[in-house]
DNA sequence: CGAGCAGTTGAACCGAGTCAAGGGGAGTGG
DNA sequence: CCACTCCCCTTGACTCGGTTCAACTGCTCG
């Protein structure tokens, strides 16, 4: 058996190898041939903060950075309605019914491939299609979770959601007592059209979780909280 | 090619022959020899307006009534995240972070299936994980949408865009010009929850509503728009 | 050094929430 | 058949959290 893993290993493409979209991302459901299929019909990009990702229909696994997506009404109020940070990866097999925007919020890179290959490979391989729609699921629990935000919760409840958000995504298993700190890759006009807020409410808030020792802001984009556990209090969930 | 499908017609279940789950909800995947597999295992129950609906591990087709998705903060805040109208169905293969609880607003007809069942079929039929990818993207979209509503509408776009969904989830293909009417599933509590508001202010919007003619309140229950797009301009997008 | 942009802070304002009173229909009991 | 109650809903008066408008700070970049 290990002596197996070992053979496919070898043959694992060498851009590939050191991939964390093999550990998290989708390419942790194929075996060494597929990935060899898939690296042949891949290909790699960077592409800097700013830039909006159309959606021409490929999967890309993101291999660092952040994106956002957002949703805009007529006379141009904006909601953001989700993220992807690295390893995560984009792409989906069938048009929303609205258009929804991604835009990278940081410098991004990007390992993408034709949907064909991969809708072609679901069909073969019903463990692909699981891991697609476990992802699926993934983000409408995060959705919803934001629905909630977004409709009961006070602002200052919104701005510690979505610090607690950001550090945890940071470091998944960070210990809740201990402190962390970390950069964030949004600007206020963001996290505002995240949380439905102005830039100035979620400044003020800011301001208040500082000034009760909740968080330090070292610079406009560097936090550090006090603890995870200290924030989750503020969350009102 | 005909003469073939009515030879399946012909072993489809009686249960199943008229069932509106055939055509547009899960069981449209299915040939006439699966629905016989799954019939056998499938159990039709009808339970009254209120009851919860315990995440069990069963899939269901809704048959008829509708469920609502709710999310609860800690000291007892709640928002509805989702609405489940017939012939759509419920259940899913990965559990949710957070508890969702499902209760049926109306007197709800399900016809369930345990999960084994479907998760094995789908490992058999690509067809079959397809539909359930494409079924969760939908709920996602739907999610985003009304993240967008929650985040950046005011009272009065919200109260027009719920009342826009209900009326389209009646009658998706009703002309936009005409009026239509129908009976709201929810209590004004319920609508307050679901749009992030109170019932005073539903209430308030509502007779708004009523007194620029954009709607008639038939009965606490009962409404009727002058038309689709009349009320669609007031949702903001 | 000045321009320009992101963020902060203050003061006034307003949309939606809160609190309170009353309406109206369904069900019950006399 | 009416009287009473209960629940859901509506409406009004007031309050308040978050927005708006505006001034100011501090960076970065030319």
């Amino acid at each position: 058996m290990a002596a197996r893993q070992d053979v496919q290993q070898a043959d694992v493409p060498a851009i590939c190898k050191s991939c964390e979209a093999r550990q998290d991302g989708l390419c942790g459901a194929f075996n060494a041939r597929q990935l060899a299929e898939l690296a042949k019909a891949s290909s790699r990009h960077e592409v800097p903060a700013g830039t909006e990702l159309p959606d021409d229909g490929t999967y890309s696994n993101l291999l660092s950075g952040v994106v956002k997506l957002t949703r805009n009404l007529s006379d141009g109020r904006q909601q953001i309605v989700g993220f992807h940070f690295a390893p995560d990866f984009l792409g989906r097999p069938f048009e929303a019914k609205k258009p929804i925007r991604a835009e990278a919020l940081t410098n991004v890179a990007l390992c993408s491939f034709p949907r064909a290959i991969i809708d072609r490979m679901a069909n073969e391989m019903p463990e692909l299609g699981r891991l697609l729609l476990k992802h699926a699921l993934n983000e409408l629990d995060e959705a919803r979770d934001w629905m909630a935000a977004l409709g009961r919760k006070t602002a200052s409840e919104k701005v510690a959601s979505f610090l607690l958000m950001v550090a945890r995504n940071t470091d998944p298993a960070h210990h809740p007592a201990s402190p962390i700190s970390f950069d964030l890759p949004l600007t206020r006009t963001d996290i505002a059209d995240f949380l439905g807020l102005t830039i100035e409410t979620v400044s003020r808030e800011l301001s208040r979780l500082r000034s009760d020792g909740t968080i330090r802001i070292v610079n406009k984009r560097q936090i550090s909280l006090a603890s995870m556990a200290r924030i989750e209090e503020r969350c009102g969930d």
